[in-house]
DNA sequence: AGCGACTGGTGATGGAGATCACACATCCCT
DNA sequence: AGGGATGTGTGATCTCCATCACCAGTCGCT
């Protein structure tokens, strides 16, 4: 199935996210080694632990990446954006899966077995490299994840840290402060290792300090050097 | 939003067997052109957030890798053993180093720089190969390590999980049951996230349980199966 | 409507562990 | 010897947050 390479919604390069579109060897092998699919949301790509059958590539929608506890707490690594593959350090190196994933909304992903990921990177050095970046990405991203979630104890300084990266991620939108609202207290409780309820007293907090303020889903953030000035305290 | 119940009991990956035996092309590679140095105990090979120059191999000795945060604290993210490479995910990606290395003991080091590694990649499939696997190797521990740190919240579960992970290292020695602890209590506090004192009553607590017997630095664990069901208590 | 599932707000309580404060043991200097 | 460093053992508080409990708003559904 030939899959047409289109972005309905062009963004300028989101930053951290890389290439929203593909180096030329990746479009090509997508376009004939893959297997494009629309799943609607809550579908369960792969989950931890599966042993790994291949990568996807998110072309339209969001997923949510996420590992779990034995006592069945969800810790959410990140929320993956179109561009970006899930699954590359597991396939290439032939383990499990490290994380469990799932579409957070209506989402349009390609798939690409293992064997053939394999292969292409042998015949294009382009798609290994680009291949090798992504694992060195999520590498560094887990990282920053380890330090924002260890090394600050208080969970208001948590989701300081989250709001100030989830402007970082808004810097081409209209209006630079301001961001749209997609995660319930609880998925966000799940991003910074705390319990929905404090989420929801934080955020309470935050409105009575004037940090940030809320309308509907929408997050206004008037004053960004306040909110960071909770960070170091 | 499942909630998905993963068995983790798989054996972390097959100890790449201390000794220090590379494929041929990386040992060429080395051959060529890396330079190899002799460290004291506390040398930092690389610092996190410095620009990545090249990766360290360790051939002898043991190197700290540590991230921190704001406010000083650190987190141990692992203890490298020879026969490893340090920094190749921020050397393959041209960004910072994303942790801190600081010898352990007196180590030798190979040094490969960013130009040369990336230049021989392109020539050898087996050494780009054995660099993407490093990587990959790498993000999945710090993945576990992540599940280890956030989801157990008592602090005697994450040192239990320390304890059997540090058996299933030691699988090739004499006594399997035995081993030579080489960390302060301080440090074992810095790699499971938690305060020196209560690692130290943790470890009077466990001894008092018979969990642990300890004499000079040597700990013995007579009853592995004891220990592991703190672990999803 | 009316019901059920999901989400968000908020009080009360308890407990695990951080933190402070000591005391004691080594070990290594000169 | 003494005197630093450094590592360890343990008690006394104190604070933050998980947890339980309950209520209220808002969807979607029949």
């Amino acid at each position: 199935m030939a899959t047409h390479i289109v972005n309905h919604n062009q963004k300028p390069a989101p930053v951290a996210k890389s290439v929203c579109e593909f180096p030329p060897a990746v479009a090509e092998a997508l376009e004939q080694d893959a297997l494009t699919t629309t799943y609607p949301t809550g579908a369960v790509l792969f989950a931890e632990g599966q042993a790994a059958r291949g990568v996807f590539i998110v072309r339209r929608g969001r997923v949510k990446l996420s590992i779990c506890g034995s006592d069945g707490r969800t810790l959410i690594l990140r929320i993956v954006e179109p561009g970006c593959p899930l699954g590359v350090a597991a396939v290439v190196s032939g383990r499990q899966y490290e994380a469990t994933a799932e579409t957070q909304e209506p989402s349009e992903i390609s798939f690409l077995r293992q064997s053939d990921l394999l292969r292409l990177m042998r015949l294009s050095g382009e798609l290994a490299l680009w291949v090798t970046q992504h694992i060195s990405q999520d590498y560094a991203g887990t990282c920053r994840e380890i330090r924002d979630l260890i090394l600050s104890d208080s969970a208001s300084e948590k989701l300081a840290r989250l709001l100030v990266g989830w402007l970082d991620q808004n810097t081409e939108a209209r209006n630079p402060s301001q961001m749209k609202l997609a995660l319930t207290h609880e998925e966000i409780g799940q991003m910074i290792g705390t319990s929905r309820e404090t989420v929801s007293r934080l955020f309470a907090g935050f409105k009575k300090q004037r940090l940030i303020q809320q309308n509907g889903c929408t997050l206004v953030i008037p004053n960004r050097v306040a909110l960071e000035s909770l960070i170091t305290a």
